[in-house]
This record gives structure tokens, sequence and C-alpha cells, in this order.
DNA sequence: TCTGGGGTCCTCCATCCG
DNA sequence: TCTGCGGATGGAGGACCC
């Protein structure tokens, strides 16, 4: 998909087509996670630091995400690629790989004489291209290849709204004089050591040799990076990949100085990650701690398990002992725990068993969960940009912006016209949150 | 006022065990 | 009994991806 979150957003609010939208955590820490193809005209870019991306391009319209109706729309493509193969790999929400091989689709498309093959591939691309416009009203582009690494870089260079067909044979043609940050796995740091060896293109990297390249980047990397670069890529598309590990974390506002706080929000981040462990119906062997000092060094402290657990209070305990043995001395952004060694099942744990009387000591004030406000709880709501909102006399609408007590709502539909905006005081009876409409009409974005 | 959150995989090192 | 070796496992850190 097309700058999906960005896309989604745009689908869903008439006033920000064709204008620059930026969807990420607003917060004072906050990234982008998508930018419209309109703000990346001004050089804001996923993983940009949001304070930057408002200097760059004020105008854009900032959102906080909304994970709940993405995955809605997901699912909506999901369910068309599960159309063409059974064999799908999903890489994230809004990418997939399909093996068209597998399934009907494939028996009719090896019953085509050799001759009209690739028209038929082409064919199958583009009906799945505009049956996902049908059913969502968003863009997707589609990289066609004899492998994962090739069909990857040909919808990524398909984007946006196009469709890629790298034929077999010309793949060392298309892939030799691309960067090596084409290939899967380079990043910045490997691409700045194979900068210094002089190495900057694909050809380069399959002209240096597997030898050469083990000796620069060691065994497992240096092979992989051989192999791709000489397009050898084998690896099949695994449908159900296995969740390895589960876990949360949260970056702070401000830096935390003061332990006991640190502490609380260990016991509630474990808390959070139990839970999370508990509805996906796994439980794991080892406990991670992630801390992320005041001066972005991260390190992690780990404590396998006798035995698999998704008792928060196992998990709790065990995160507990090993923020105890780190300094955060000079102040903490992030923390995180996470649950990793996953079992299949989840095993009964008398570990947690013999601690079961100790619930109750669980909840003393230096585990309790933080009250930032320890009194009643204010009313009226927090309205996020972003957020759908319904007026009982306005109707849907979505919030704009909010502060000094009140909050500008947007009154428009999806594939509506363009809407007027109205403020209101945020504590205004007559407006309350609402559930996000389908993109398309008629179309729910999820079956029940 | 730089640098999220949720993951995967690899490497290196220490330790344990036969 | 001491020592060396190799494999398995655990812990920590780093790179990378979306």
């Amino acid at each position: 998909m097309d700058a999906f979150f960005a896309a989604v957003e745009q689908a869903a609010k008439p006033s920000l087509r064709g204008k620059p939208v930026v969807v990420g955590g607003l917060g004072p820490r906050g990234v982008v996670s998508t930018a419209s193809y309109e703000a990346r005209v001004y050089g804001v870019h996923s993983a940009m630091a949001m304070a930057l991306a408002r200097r760059l391009c004020p105008n854009a319209a900032y959102l906080t995400p909304r994970f709940g109706l993405y995955r809605q729309v997901s699912d909506t493509v999901m369910a068309l690629l599960h159309e063409l193969s059974p064999l799908v790999e999903p890489l994230s929400l809004d990418e997939a790989f399909v093996d068209l091989d597998a399934g009907e689709c494939g028996e009719r498309l090896r019953a085509l004489p050799e001759s009209e093959l690739l028209a038929g591939v082409r064919q199958v691309a583009e009906r799945l291209r505009a049956d996902i416009t049908a059913a969502t009203g968003l863009t997707a582009s589609v990289g066609l290849a004899s492998s994962k690494l090739l069909a990857k870089i040909g919808s990524d260079a398909a984007k946006p709204d196009g469709l890629v067909l790298i034929e077999p044979g010309t793949e060392q043609d298309f892939l030799g004089p691309k960067t090596v940050r084409t290939l899967w796995g380079v990043g910045p740091a490997t691409a700045e050591q194979l900068r210094r060896a002089g190495i900057s293109t694909v050809a380069e990297v399959a002209e240096a040799g597997e030898a050469e390249l083990v000796r620069l980047l060691g065994k497992a990397h240096g092979a992989s990076l051989y192999a791709m670069a000489t397009g050898q890529d084998d690896r099949p598309v695994v449908a159900d990949r296995d969740v390895k590990s589960i876990s949360v974390e949260d970056t702070f506002d401000v830096d935390l100085t003061d332990r006991v706080r640190v502490r609380a929000e260990v016991g509630r981040l474990a808390d959070r990650c139990a839970q999370r462990l508990r509805s996906a119906g796994r439980s794991g062997r080892t406990v991670v701690l992630k801390v992320r000092r005041y001066d972005f060094t991260t390190l992690t402290r780990s404590e396998t398990l006798r035995a698999p657990t998704d008792d928060p209070v196992v998990v709790k305990e065990t995160a507990g002992r090993l923020i105890e043995a780190v300094d955060t001395t000079g102040g903490v952004r992030l923390l995180g725990v996470g649950v990793a060694g996953l079992a299949d099942f989840t095993q009964e744990d008398l570990f947690a068993q013999v601690h079961e009387d100790a619930r109750g000591e669980a909840e003393s004030p230096d585990t309790a969960p933080v009250r930032s406000e320890p009194g009643p709880q204010p009313v009226a709501h927090l309205w996020r940009p972003g957020q759908d909102v319904t007026h009982a006399e306005y109707g849907p609408g979505w919030v704009q912006g909010s502060g000094v007590g009140r909050v500008t709502v947007r009154f428009e539909v999806p594939g509506g016209e363009p809407g007027r905006v109205r403020t209101f005081a945020v504590d205004d009876p007559l407006l309350a949150p609402s559930e996000p409409l389908p993109l398309v009409p008629g179309r729910p974005a999820e079956p029940p």
C-alpha cells in the first residue's frame, strides 16, 4: 500500500485529499510513522523526529495513528490476497508476499502457453490492484518477480500506484546499478562499512565476491548479501509466521529520574506485556527489560525462567529484579518489558502458583500502577487530532485540533465533499467520540 | 525540540557439561 | 585428578525492517 497510514486518513477525511498529511506520535518526542506524498515533497519521511517534520512542513495535517482502522483496512486487503493464493506472508499491516505459483491461480497461469505467461501474471496483478482500490478506496503497488527480494524491490520502484514486472533473465540488469541500500538488510552501518571498502552499488557487491564480503561483514551477513547481489534468493513465501517475542515499551515525554517512579513504570509495563501475552494465548521463558538512558544509550537485561509463564505477577517480579541491577542516575527516557522464548502452549506455571498468595502484596505502593492524578479524573474528553467524533446536531466528523478549553471539529465523511469546521467547548455534551466510518460506503472495513 | 514501537536475526562472550 | 575441547545455552548488544 502506498503511504498507507496517511492514505487511509486522506480517504477518511475528504478535506485532506491532495494535502500534506503526517501520521505519527504528536508528543514532544514523537516520530513520523508515515508522510503522504504531498508531505514528502517538503523532505518529511518516516522515522523523522516530529519536531523536525513540523519545521519542514508547518502546514501539514498532523494526526495520531488509528491502528484499529488501519488493521481493518489491512484485513480487507489481505483477504483479497488470499483469494489469489493460500501462500500469503504479511510483512506488516500494509505489505505482503504472495506466491502466485501456489493455489488455483497458479494452476491457471501454468496452463498458459509460455509466450502468454508474463502477460497473464501482469493481468492478475492489475486486477488485484483494481480490486484493492474498489474495496478500500486506496492505491496499491505491486512488484512481480521470481524471488521475494526482487518482488520487494520491484514494488518499491512501482510506488505510488504502479506495477513493476522484473522479467526472468533481467534480474542482474535491474539490480546492478542500484545502491547497496536497496538490498534487504543493508542499513546505515553496513552501507558505511561497504563504502569504506569502495562498494556502493549492487553490482560492486557481486564483484567483491563472497569471501571478501564474509571478511567484511561476518559469515551470515556476508554470505546472504552476496547471494542477494547475484540474484540468488530462494526463500519461500511462508504463511502464518510464528511470533517469537512480545514486548511493550514507552518513551516518556520527560526523562524519569525518580527511582520509585521508574520501578512503578516497569511494573505497569510488565502488566501490559503479560496482558498481551495472555490475550495471544502464549507464554514465554525469558523476561527482557529494556532501558534507554537520557543520552540514548540502550541496554537490555534478561532472565530466563525455569518454565514458560504468562503470569503478570511473575513477569512483574522478574522485571523488578532486573531493574534493581540497572543504574538509572542521570535519567531514563524509555522503559520496555518483553517476553521471549515463546511456547506454543500456555503451560500451567507452578512457580507462579507458589506466588499466588503474594498477589495482594503485588499491589503495594511500589508496584501499583502509577496514577499521575491522585484525585478524581476530570470528566472532559482528551481530544486527539484525527480522532473520529459525532455531534448530536452536526453529525460525524473528526477532531482537527484542541486546546485552551476548545476543540475544533471538521464535519465530513469518507467519499463526501470537504466539510465545514466548527469549534466547541471541550466538554460540550453534544460531542462524543465515535467509531471510524468505512472508507468505501456500504462496505464495512471488517467483517464483524 | 532530534531520534517511536514492535519486532527479527546475528554475533560475541561466558558458563556449563560430558 | 587435571586439562582441553566442543556443543549447548544464556545474556548482552547491535543492525535492520516497517
